[in-house]
DNA sequence: CACAGTTCTGGTCATCGTGACTCCATCTGC
DNA sequence: GCAGATGGAGTCACGATGACCAGAACTGTG
């Protein structure tokens, strides 16, 4: 479907992030068919006549990431039109950015030769397929400097965590080590954000930490800027 | 063109902001084609075949808004995709916001009955065409959130300009008063942001305030938050 | 010309958020 | 019991901010 070039077609591309073992790592596929064949890109796939974005969206996830909605965190993050970044034909596509925790090892989805898991770290070397390199930038950044302003870090974790797995999360999208005591008070002092539990998690060594919960709020003021803290 | 409902199709919808007397004002064109014939919408079009996103967007400010590119900020805000938002069939709408200085009078373009400006708070109680209301107020509402945290307020005034006009900018996007005092201070002291000049504009029954030009930077750290300055 | 009114610009001061740092609590493992 | 690790609270100096004041530099009026 969608390879005529007498009409503009509409895709959605999907850079699906979550945390593995403290790194950010993003969700590819390698492609089955042609064009591209063999190289990684972000999962997508045509919008269909009368489907919602979203709707696209999520079903990608499913078909090609074999992953739900839940506990998916979803957003439109910007459309990329350039005529020729597509070989099959002028294709505008919606990136979106779905976070989730610890999400599982991708299933083989259709069309899609392989699909895994990487480190951030990892692709430097490489060559993603179309432009997806550009949305892929495009959709990191924004998850960076969404953590900045609003409460979205705690969708990398499960429903219940500490404060040390929620600065986890923080120096892992950001790449940089925060101050521990400074981070505890910001966190706990930020209306909104965190809801306190009257458990404790597991020790790991040390003093077991309580548990916190993902309070109703979604801005967070003030902010917590990547400069420092 | 482009009325068939076996394919999607592509539009980009504008949201033209601009200063007039102290208000911020947008602008609306009134509709001479079915569906929605006589209601005032927000201009756009159909992209074409081959066309880039952002060409699309200048060529209908040009074609429906008489406007040049010269001196307007151009930027995506987000796209609109749910079936059913036009009657004419499944039609993807990529709203773009356009920030120009004290933009002339439009003249009437094609398909268009009449174009001209509206002070936002004139519009509520017009109903707007379409999902137009949606779109303008995500479009409104980005323009403020970037005043906060980007040079972007410069993009409403001339060249050239005073302080007291900056602050001008900042009171009328979001309907606040700010203290002319900290406001001089938080402009002159953030780096990147204006860049002085020798010369004083004429003198409005006060002390001449003195010429300021927009320095290179785009961001602003730390922020101009709206809670207050 | 004196004076009031206006606007621009620089200042003071209390307050608050922040980053750097210290200290104690509470666990594991030896 | 003790070392080591982690969690959580506190202290302190500093910088940014909001409220407010004062002088500079103009216009307009009596």
């Amino acid at each position: 479907m969608a390879t005529s070039s007498s009409e503009i077609h509409v895709a959605v591309d999907l850079t699906v992030l979550t945390l593995r073992d403290g790194a950010l790592n993003v969700l590819l596929i390698q492609r089955d068919d042609e064009p591209h064949r063999g190289a990684w890109a972000l999962p997508g796939g045509f919008v269909q006549l009368g489907e919602d974005l979203d709707g696209a969206a999520y079903r990608v996830l499913a078909d090609e990431a074999s992953l739900g909605s839940g506990a998916v965190h979803l957003e439109q993050v910007r459309t990329f039109g350039t005529p020729g970044r597509d070989p099959r034909g002028h294709v505008v596509s919606v990136a979106f950015m779905a976070l989730g925790a610890d999400l599982p090892d991708p299933r083989r989805g259709e069309d899609v030769a392989d699909a895994r898991w990487w480190a951030l770290e990892e692709l430097a070397e490489v060559k993603l397929a179309f432009d997806h390199a550009t949305v892929l930038d495009c959709a990191v950044e924004r998850a960076r400097s969404k953590l900045e302003y609003t409460t979205l870090a705690a969708t990398f974790l499960p429903e219940e965590f500490t404060i040390s797995q929620l600065r986890g999360v923080y120096e892992s999208v950001w790449g940089t080590t925060l101050d521990a005591g400074n981070f505890h008070r910001k966190a706990t002092r930020t209306e909104g954000f965190l809801e306190e539990l009257d458990r404790h998690a597991a020790p790991t060594g040390g003093r077991p930490a309580r548990l916190y919960r993902a309070a109703g709020g979604t801005s967070l003021m003030p902010p917590l800027l990547r400069s420092g803290d």
